[in-house]
RNA sequence: GGGCGUGUAGCUCAGUUGGUUAGAGCGCAGCUCUGAUAAAGCUGAGGUCCGUGGUUCGAAUCCACGCACGCCCA
């Protein structure tokens, strides 16, 4: 038997749910159950072990979970394997930021293998962690016992053995260091960790590969550089940290040589008279440095023409080169008054307006605004004016720069006089190959060329046309110098200070705001400064100090991408989702756009890059592709490595013998790329290496999911080519190599005003504070029925208000790590919570309540369907069309299709079958034996008539409703078992175990339960339809009535007539037969639902309404063009009498204006008009209209369903049981409310359980009620 | 700067091949129903379909330009 339901306390059943999942292994017998099905491979991405969960990461998870449990109860094997990312930079972040270490220094001084033990402890301990809250989640996967993880965390680093036992359920004794490289191995279970051995010896397996093709490579390039991290940034991971800053930036002058190799020129030659230079004009910007650029004139008077050049980073001056310019740009030559100087640059550049829309409009992002304080920029017209003016002597092409040689900013430094460039080369070095002059005998004007789009490199705008190149500093610098074979100047250390070399630059932190002081210091004492200016731009940023980024030129390991071809063959022979997207499209668009991949850092904690070179000569290198090979190469180091992971700096121990040269080698001291970690995992975590066939099981996944923005470059990207690498040996196939075949990408979660959510504002949302706050079914829920191509607003937290939670454990007032937990409010929530989960809630309680009181028994001897009444078929009808719909959702990808069919559905269940079907469940057992004290001869609308024998078929007729009901729940809990996993099993559980769960859950052994049933609604076969019980016509019908049932209310409102009050008659017309039958069919329900007393139903819309006619503008265009003006306007003005044969079919021809037209019955559209006299509605073909004239009798009948109503509401108020009985006193003044009480006696106390109904002089505190016009007194007590 | 995309009600979004009076949900206002319902239903107000020009009998829809926003790449 059922238990007696009553408040939903929601979070109360999602604990008891989790507990009753634990206690039985369900989900161990879900796994056991499906053993040896169809595989279903889902692979997991890892998810960083590094934080606590946020809401934002829970919407994957939902998607994984709910996918998962969908192909688990379609009876598939699966590998329920959750990934944990643990290896990179960001990691170490947060270790530095725990011990307070800022430099790369103080790690090596505390000693990095005591940091990296650190950094496996923080993986442990958060892997732990975001277990618990995933479990909290109900996300069913191979889960790793969080206190073991923690054990390992606090004995890694030790030679203390640990004993743990494995989700497997073996038990495990060794080092804590040995254990954690082996975690989520196939004998163990658990999840994945990316700092297992075998993951970083599989990306071993691939660079090797790489290798063998050619494609690894040490490249000397210029990247975007982190001083205090002492680190390149990747091209995936610089996006993350561009910010709006302020630089000093500059004009500078780089004088001419003269040009002795000059053949003609267009303007002659002028001589630096200086004739017009003046004094300078006194004004700050110009005070130091006209007057200055004049005097060296005077000293040296050649040479007096200059390439005028500007620059946001003026320490790269230092280590100029060449300037660049346009071939085909516009240039001019320009004299100041001042001092003679002759200038060139952009003509364009003289009075463009630089920043001139960002100066009004910021920097394309809210927060981007012009900065406080910072002057509007000039114009270089501007500034040579305040300087003294100045005149246009000419105007030359950018060509006609190219070739000239001039002097350098800073030609006295030692690097800038080194041949070959800065720093030296070691010989046989890669770039051995480079120039050997030195940058001083390079200084010349170059071609600026193009960019791979073919857009010059060079144009006017921001600068002044000529690019200063560095090719040590900059990245385009660099790619013209290697084009030009200039030699290239790298001026700074790996903590982002000069170089020796470099004079007083020398241990100067390039980016600091004093080196550029002390370039505009030497600039000035050159006379080359021309002006000065704080220049706002976007400029890249360290995403995790916040600290500006430098151009340096660094030697890196890179992956020869020249392959990308192969890998967007396998982009292509995979589906992407949501289609909206184009994910697809994307990922070729990053395929095409991409550079190398630098899969080097030079960091402690991650990946040991399996090169070993010799450091003689680095052009003798070699990739090692796994441990056993590299054991066998070791000359030396090998004994102490080891039994260590290989991680720094155990492995670095570990020497080779080169194979070219005999000579010893060492592992380079880098570490990978993390998204090599996380792109192996197709092959690594289904043993490629160690287990061949098995991997073929389950390679390639069948589905994939993450939050999209981002991963085209990183996930995504990253698994494409480690399996395009891969497998390119192995097959040709695009298709075998593909990683997986279906990816559904979803977007961000963001506040509800739309906003992202962050931790330092402490917007960001725990999910704990979510999940103890909202629900997590309703999160599910929410996140599920979510479109993912489209920002999920998820709610917002309040962190002024902080909450106390109640949660099994106790009360809670902050998370594990400390964090405040605070009010989280959630539109979103609370609607999916009050149109979906209180609906099925409240469907669900009343089943069980009234089958609870009638002692319903499930196994009764079902009712066969066909003899149940139409409504019955009907939700059982419907009931199959939710499930196709939900099954072909589920197989697409489309949660939000289930979702919304699922509403949809609980809504029909909840307001139409069970509204309409109230009075079955009521009739209780003494009205079935005739005992009853209701009035069964004055209900005022029986749905179902019956000249049967009464007792017996209402008996029957019962019995129908509650295996209906029934059934549908059942079926409605397995549907959405994915994903409102605890509701459903709650509802299933008493649906189907009833009160025997009770005792189940006092004790473990699960013997008591029904064996026939599973004993958890995640152990059922998901349910299929039943071809036999689906009717199409049948849910026609009804959703007819509903629409006729629909417009009558609105009838009813229209006209001021509430439903209790009964009016006379309904006219119903139709315009097909099909609607006839289905209004014949169901005039009951459309009687009682509009409460009227009478139903006609005509055949013919013409009855209720005229016709008018309209042209079909679609049909009629293409064929009358511009007639169709006139047609417009005439053709309803037609006798309608006069085209009826069109309503049959028959062609009419018309005279319009004097044209002769043809109609077809497609060309004009007949529509409807309501008749005089009625209230009519009209819509898909009915029309419906309703008498309004009320008689006496009515007012009474309506008078008396009002009375009924306040005392059913009293009831309610004074908190009687629905079985109680009452005796009710009454007063009223009213003479007619007091007659239709009279008359209605017998029917209101029938329907309010009431021994008596008696007029009364009534207490004071009774209510005055309005009843129809009147009011009333009314009071009760339990009999 | 280049590429792609978006712009429709107060908010979030649909809108088919160009076709007649542009829709939904939320919010707001009013009304109704209720022995499961903390719900729900109905009605209403609310629109320069970003702007300008063009193509067309007809444009939210197609084209061009402009503006604004987003993403990706420089």
């Amino acid at each position: 038997m059922f238990q007696k339901v009553a408040e939903s306390e929601f979070l109360r059943g999602e604990h008891a749910a989790l507990a009753f999942w634990q206690r039985h292994g369900v989900f161990q017998k879900l796994r056991e159950k499906n053993a040896g099905g169809p595989r279903w491979s889902f692979l997991d991405g890892p998810i960083t072990a590094n934080n606590p969960m946020g809401v934002h990461h829970a919407w994957g998870r939902t998607y994984k979970d709910a996918f998962q449990r969908y192909f688990a109860m379609t009876g598939h094997e699966l590998r329920y394997q959750n990934g944990f990312d643990c290896q990179g930079l960001w990691v170490e972040v947060e270790v530095e930021k725990e011990f307070g270490f800022s430099t790369k220094d103080a790690i090596r001084e505390f000693g990095v293998d005591r940091f990296v033990n650190e950094c496996k402890k923080r993986v442990l301990r958060f892997a732990a962690r975001q277990t618990e809250q995933s479990i909290r989640l109900g996300y069913w996967m191979d889960w790793d016992d969080p206190d073991a993880l923690r054990r390992l965390a606090e004995t890694i680093g030790t030679d203390e053995p640990v004993q743990i036992a494995t989700p497997s359920g073996r038990e495990v004794t060794d080092r804590a260091h040995a254990i954690v490289a082996r975690l989520g191995n196939p004998e163990w279970g658990g999840s994945y960790f990316t700092f297992s051995t075998e993951n970083n010896e599989t990306i071993w397996t691939f660079l090797k590969k790489c290798f063998q093709r050619g494609k690894i490579y040490r490249g000397y390039d210029v990247m975007p550089w982190s001083g205090r991290a002492g680190s390149a940034y990747s091209q995936m991971e610089i996006a993350d940290g561009r910010r709006l800053t302020t630089h000093r930036s500059c004009f500078v002058r780089f004088p001419l040589a003269s040009r002795e190799r000059r053949v003609e020129s267009q303007e002659p030659e002028e001589g630096a008279t200086g004739g017009l230079s003046t004094r300078a004009e006194r004004g700050n910007a110009t005070e130091d440095t006209g007057g200055q650029a004049a005097s060296a004139t005077q000293s040296e008077p050649q040479p007096s023409e200059y390439l005028l050049v500007w620059t946001t980073t003026p320490w790269t001056l230092t280590s100029n080169v060449a300037c660049a310019v346009n071939p085909d740009l516009d240039y001019v030559k320009l004299r100041t008054k001042r001092d003679g100087a002759v200038y060139y640059f952009a003509k364009d550049n003289l009075d463009y307006q630089r920043l001139g829309r960002e100066f009004k409009e910021g920097f394309g992002r809210p927060e981007w605004s012009w900065p406080e304080g910072v002057p509007k920029l000039k114009t270089i017209s501007q500034i040579f004016k305040e300087q003294g003016g100045y005149e246009i002597l000419g105007e030359l092409k950018g060509a006609d720069l190219i070739g000239r040689e001039y002097t350098g900013p800073f030609d006295d430094l030692e690097a800038q006089q080194l041949p070959g460039g800065f720093p030296p080369q070691a010989e046989g070095s890669p770039s051995d190959r480079a120039p050997a002059s030195a940058a001083v005998e390079s200084h010349r004007v170059i071609d600026g060329g193009r960019d791979a789009r073919g857009n010059p490199n060079v144009v006017a705008g921001e600068g002044t046309g000529i690019v200063h190149i560095a090719p040590g500093c900059g990245d385009v610098d660099h790619q013209l110098g290697e084009e030009h074979g200039l030699p290239g100047i790298a001026p700074l250390e790996e903590d982002g200070r000069f170089a020796e070399g470099f004079g007083d630059f020398t241990g100067r932190v390039a980016v600091a705001a004093e080196t550029a002081e002390l370039v505009f210091e030497k600039l000035r004492e050159k006379h080359m400064l021309v002006y000065v200016e704080d220049y706002p731009h976007v400029y890249p940023h360290c995403w995790r100090t916040g600290d500006e980024l430098v151009f340096r030129l660094v030697d890196e390991w890179f992956i020869n991408m020249d392959w990308r071809d192969e890998i967007k063959d396998v982009t292509r022979a995979i589906r992407w989702l949501p289609e909206s997207i184009d994910g697809q499209a994307r990922e070729i668009e990053w395929l095409s756009g991409m550079r190398d991949w630098m899969i080097s850092k030079k960091r402690f904690w991650g990946l040991a890059l399996p090169i070993w070179i010799d450091p003689d000569d680095p052009t003798d290198f070699e990739v090692i592709g796994s441990l056993a090979e590299l054991k066998e190469r070791a000359v030396e180091g090998w004994d102490d490595f080891q039994g260590q992971t290989p991680h720094r700096p155990w492995i670095d121990r570990v020497k080779i013998k080169s194979q070219r040269s005999g000579r010893l080698m060492s592992r380079i001291p880098d570490v990978g790329n993390p998204w090599l970690d996380a792109g192996i995992v197709p092959f690594s975590t289904m043993h490629y290496n160690t287990d061949r066939d098995e991997w073929r099981k389950w390679f390639p996944a069948d589905f994939v999911t993450e939050c999209f923005p981002g991963q085209f470059r990183n996930w995504f990207y990253s698994l494409l080519s480690l399996a395009t690498m891969m497998r390119h040996d192995e097959t040709d196939d695009p298709a075998e190599k593909r990683p997986f075949k279906t990816l559904l990408g979803h977007r961000l979660v963001k506040n509800e005003h739309g906003e992202e959510m962050h931790k330092a504002s402490g917007t960001a949302i725990w999910f704990e504070e979510a999940a103890e706050q909202l629900g997590v079914d309703t999160i599910r829920w929410m996140y599920l029925a979510q479109n993912p191509a489209l920002d999920l607003r998820f709610g917002t937290r309040h962190p002024e208000e902080r909450v106390t939670l109640e949660t099994v454990d106790g009360p809670l007032t902050e998370t594990t790590e400390g964090l405040p937990i605070c009010r989280v409010t959630s539109k979103p929530a609370d609607e999916i919570r009050r149109q979906i989960l209180i609906p099925l809630w409240n469907s669900y309680a009343f089943f069980v309540n009234y089958a609870v009181a009638d002692e319903f028994d499930p196994s009764a001897e079902p009712v066969p369907v066909a003899e149940r009444p139409e409504i019955d078929r009907w939700i059982l009808s419907n009931l199959q069309a939710l499930i196709a719909e939900c099954r072909r959702n589920f197989e697409n990808f489309d949660s939000p299709s289930v979702c919304a069919a699922a509403a949809r559905f609980i809504d029909d269940l909840s307001n139409w079958y069970i509204r309409r079907n109230r009075r079955r469940f009521w009739r209780s057992r003494e009205e079935v034996k005739g005992q009853g004290s209701r009035d069964k001869g004055q209900k005022l609308a029986d749905p179902q008539p019956s000249t049967l024998n009464p007792q017996l078929e209402m008996d029957r007729d019962k019995l129908a409703a509650y295996q209906t009901l029934h059934a549908v729940l059942v079926a409605l809990t397995k549907l959405l078992a994915p994903c409102i996993p605890f509701l459903a099993e709650r509802m299933y559980r008493n649906l189907v175990q009833g009160r025997e769960m009770v005792a189940a859950d006092s004790n473990p052994q699960p013997s008591t339960l029904n064996p026939q049933l599973p004993a958890s609604v995640h152990l059922c076969d998901y349910p299929a339809a039943d071809e036999s019980l689906l009717d199409p016509a049948l849910n026609q019908r009804m959703a007819i009535a509903q629409q006729v049932v629909r417009l009558g209310h609105m009838l009813r409102d229209q006209s001021n007539h509430r439903v209790r009050q009964p009016l006379a008659e309904l006219l119903v017309a139709v315009s097909n037969e099909s609607q006839a039958a289905a209004v014949d069919a169901l005039t009951g329900v459309i009687l009682e639902e509009l409460n009227v007393k009478r139903l006609d139903r005509r055949d013919s819309l013409g009855d209720l309404v005229r016709y008018s006619v309209k042209p079909n503008l679609k049909t009629l265009g293409p064929k009358y063009g511009k007639l169709l003006g006139v047609i417009r306007q005439k053709l309803p003005e037609l006798d309608a009498a006069s085209l009826a044969p069109l309503r049959s079919g028959q062609p009419v021809t018309v005279q319009l204006d004097g044209n002769d037209l043809t109609l077809l019955s497609e060309d004009v559209l007949f529509e409807t008009e309501h008749a005089p006299g009625w209230v009519t509605a009209e819509e898909g073909g009915f029309a419906v209209a309703l008498s309004t004239e009320l008689t006496p009798e009515l007012v009474r009948e309506g008078a008396a369903r009002d009375f009924v109503r306040q005392v059913q509401q009293l009831r309610k108020e004074a908190g009687l049981d629905i079985q109680d009985r009452i005796r009710i006193a009454y007063a009223t003044d009213d003479a007619e409310l007091q007659e239709a009480i009279t008359e209605w006696s017998t029917y209101i106390r029938g329907e309010t359980l009431a021994d008596s109904l008696e007029p009364h002089q009534t207490p004071a505190e009774a209510k005055d009620l309005r009843i129809g016009h009147a009011t009333c007194r009314i009071s009760l007590e339990r009999a």
